[in-house]
DNA sequence: ACAATCGTCAGACGCTACGTCTTTACAACG
DNA sequence: CGTTGTAAAGACGTAGCGTCTGACGATTGT
């Protein structure tokens, strides 16, 4: 069995948040923020990743101005939550719970975050979620 | 930058699922449950994964008997708990709550869940976790 | 219109991870 | 002893990922 592809590698991640940062970008604006020196293979590099992006459907690529416009194609919450069922998928059979289960055991959640995670179980109580 | 190794693979991780439940096990024991055809190269695979995991401190391995014996060295919920900070050391500066709160948003929390959340919440106000 | 510049695109390269397989040495038991 | 099962070290193939090269097309300035 091969090893399966991350849903989002490390270098493209770092597109990502330059994106969710600016909404919008060319890529002579990602370059200048990622790279710095701003070489020729540095433009291509990000070029790259921004494809591979694209086929995984994180980035929109305008195509119609040129140079073409990207925008993110996946909230950060949405790729929170996607990495949250991969965990939850290898390691607890899918279900989510467990891990909020750990979350709050780790004691790492502050008595602020306490009270506003309270506020928000009781949002979800009073309104009845369609679950998924 | 080089991609960054995952704390625990696919084929690891399945050696580790048979650890956690049977606390412990030979190596052929883990060859019997995780590759039926039992070959000998599958043993020597078995033993590769057993070795990367013992590197990674993931595996005990009792080397005082014939056959060795071998037992988790990381329980679930660490590796749980691991994961989690991961996540939320790329996506959320290290902080874990956000992850907590997209948990909850997503509704794939069931009415019970939520009560007995709100139980381990109030046992957290109660005894004032020291950090960790 | 032409040259120079910059973005787009397709492909190749190098390195590493990962799962597998081969081989050799060694312990236990008859 | 010889046989059987394990230990340990290493090689191999595939694939992912970040990078780089080179050709092509669009754009701008003169």
């Amino acid at each position: 069995m091969p090893r399966k592809a991350q849903d989002v590698t490390d270098a493209e991640l770092a597109i990502l948040q330059v994106l969710w940062e600016k909404q919008k970008a060319t890529v002579r604006d990602l370059v200048g923020r990622l790279y710095p020196a701003g070489t020729t293979s540095d433009l291509a590099t990000v070029q790259k990743l921004l494809k591979r992006l694209e086929s995984k459907e994180c980035v929109i690529r305008d195509r119609s101005g040129w140079p073409h416009v990207f925008e993110p194609g996946i909230e950060r919450d949405e790729l929170i939550v996607r990495r949250l069922q991969n965990t939850a998928d290898a390691l607890c059979g899918g279900s989510l719970s467990p891990l909020l289960t750990n979350l709050v055991k780790t004691g790492s959640v502050t008595t602020d975050e306490v009270d506003r995670l309270r506020n928000l179980l009781d949002s979800l109580e009073s309104t009845p979620e369609s679950s998924e």
